[in-house]
DNA sequence: CCCCATTGTGACACCGGTGTCATGTCATTT
DNA sequence: AAATGACATGACACCGGTGTCACAATGGGG
């Protein structure tokens, strides 16, 4: 036997026409039993399996995914955000489950990325998947929109068609790390990450946290507000900046675990120690949150949970179905970081 | 227009046969300067691209490798294992700058994998990842090759065909490992990991380390070896089995760095000090490894040379070409689980 | 005994490209 | 002016399946 088996060569050895061997193979109701159990055994006798590309081709779906993961630019190319690792295992089992491939493609937000898979029938769906800040490319989704590729987005705000957009309550996530502070009596707090709508899922987190604290009678103090991007390097940054700013305070805040990792680096190399004169909160839970030193206190999003609800979601809208949660609920993991024990 | 446009409709638009705007498209050299353009154009207006179902069908090739990962039984469904993630991370990449797509897939070893995707037209090949131990697979592994599928291993022993396999220098590094230990004159060692040929990747680096004390007129009591697969909760409990049984040891050395943290924690636990009391020295450098308690020393697998090693590899075995390389060189990364500063 | 519904199967068009071969045009050669 | 070749393009078979339609065989009801 030169190369792969087709359906024709089963149809030859199982005495059947071409046509048969289909049906029998996806066990149409239409064969005689007899001869889908013939055909099941020449096709395992000769090794047979359906070429994907002629069935794709045929039908016009790949049954298949694409997961589309955005950068900050910034970063180490070798390294990749720790969060999105943990989604796109996630992602990676939620698909397997439902029988779906998923192809996986690094993106940066000035190529010409936009619908690359779904056009090209390469994939039947989109994941898009990365920090925030999807304002740059909201143009490109439109596109996407008005072309009416199927997608969802973890993180973005979508005006348009909320439901494409699947984030977590960052909102409520924020209000969970304030409460926490504050109940440990530490308000005069900083905050580290971007507090303008330019990283929606960072200012969510803000907003949360600054409006618990202003329904507690309390501030932040926007002298003790510093940007960053998602890295451990600008979160040392950051940090560093206001400590030989000389501000002081007694809380941090990062929007992400990678900063607050960098701030705690910050804070321990200019001698201040965390907890006892700092408490410093993240936020993801990224697998090293639980092995720093101290022990990071974060808000936990559940990246299991996550890419299940995408992978889902995103099913429901390749099949026409309504989609009913796009929202997953946070939760605060105590750690070292803000209390000793 | 209904529907995505074909080239057909690209033909009509431009006034030309359908063939030549296939031709055209793919910068043909046989094809007119001025047509080709013109090609271009209407393609560009009518947002077209090539359906990949329809020329992988006719070329009987897909530009896409698939990438398998096998994991560990026991493991936390939702957690992947970080050395396996960083791979991840390295392969996408090294796809990408090579112009191929990647399909992933968790296995579970006991599924029908074998080939499937190589089968069915999906991917033109397959790296398989997995801790070590696939001699359980040997057979399917036989098969692959039985087959002609195209693929490469990251560790695994391929004994029939040595080239498919790919991996850093296990027991070089487990050399290094020996030799920092011996320098720091903590020759009281415990192993933990799996030093039995089962784990290939393990065994290997046992041996170096085995025989560079051998080397030195030492040697490893056989008592302070024991068996660990790469969690930390494997780890954990390994430590604590030897604590409990009252064996003593200055030093340690675990295959994994997942192990290696596992040990710490029940070292920390039972009240020894890490690295006063006792040194751990890890395998792979995992991105938790700098951020544990006290940082891990550790033997440092390039993931990101790793990654592009395989994928360089297969694609030099679908084309035919020779290949030259297989092995990578660790490298020792000295840090505080080792040596107080 | 004829009609019609049911069941199982084969023939065939079709999905959207790619590669081969044939054809046509024009400039160059003899 | 006829022959030769280079160049540009169109027609068409083909990749390997899927879905529709036609048709043969069987069986039950009128």
């Amino acid at each position: 036997m030169k190369g792969k088996a087709t359906s024709f060569d089963i149809a030859h050895y199982a005495g059947v026409s071409q046509s048969t061997v289909s049906r029998a193979l996806r066990n149409s109701p239409l064969v005689n039993e007899e001869t889908r159990k013939k055909v099941h055994e020449v096709a395992k006798e000769l090794n047979y399996k359906v070429d994907k590309n002629a069935s794709n081709l045929r039908t016009q779906q790949s049954n298949t995914l694409a997961l589309l993961l955005f950068e900050d630019p910034t970063k180490d190319d070798s390294q990749i955000n720790p969060f999105f690792l943990a989604m796109l295992g996630s992602i990676t089992r939620a698909c397997a489950n439902v029988g779906y491939d998923l192809l996986i493609s690094f993106q940066q937000a000035s190529k010409d990325w936009h619908a690359d898979y779904e056009d090209s029938h390469r994939a039947d769906g989109i994941i898009l998947l990365g920090y925030g800040d999807f304002i740059d490319y909201q143009e490109k989704l439109d596109r996407l929109l008005a072309q009416g590729t199927k997608f969802v987005c973890w993180g973005a705000k979508i005006t348009q068609s909320p439901n494409l957009s699947i984030s977590c309550d960052n909102y409520h996530g924020g209000q969970l790390a304030a409460k926490h502070l504050i109940d440990i009596q530490r308000t005069n707090c900083a905050f580290i990450g971007d507090a303008s709508e330019h990283s929606p899922e960072f200012f969510a987190r803000f907003n949360g946290f600054n409006d618990e604290f202003t329904k507690n009678n309390l501030s932040i103090d926007s002298r003790k507000i510093a940007n960053a991007i998602s890295t451990d390097e600008s979160g040392f940054q950051a940090t560093k900046s206001l400590i030989s700013n000389n501000i002081k305070f007694d809380a941090l805040f990062a929007a992400s675990d990678l900063i607050a990792i960098g701030a705690i680096k910050a804070l321990t190399e200019a001698g201040i120690k965390v907890p006892e004169d700092v408490s410093v909160v993240g936020f993801d839970d990224i697998p090293i949150a639980s092995f720093t030193n101290p022990p990071l206190t974060t808000v936990q999003q559940d990246t299991s949970k996550a890419g299940e609800m995408l992978v889902t979601n995103l099913l429901k809208m390749i099949n026409g179905e309504a989609i009913t949660t796009n929202t997953l609920v946070p939760e605060l993991i105590v750690r070292g970081s803000t209390v000793s024990n």
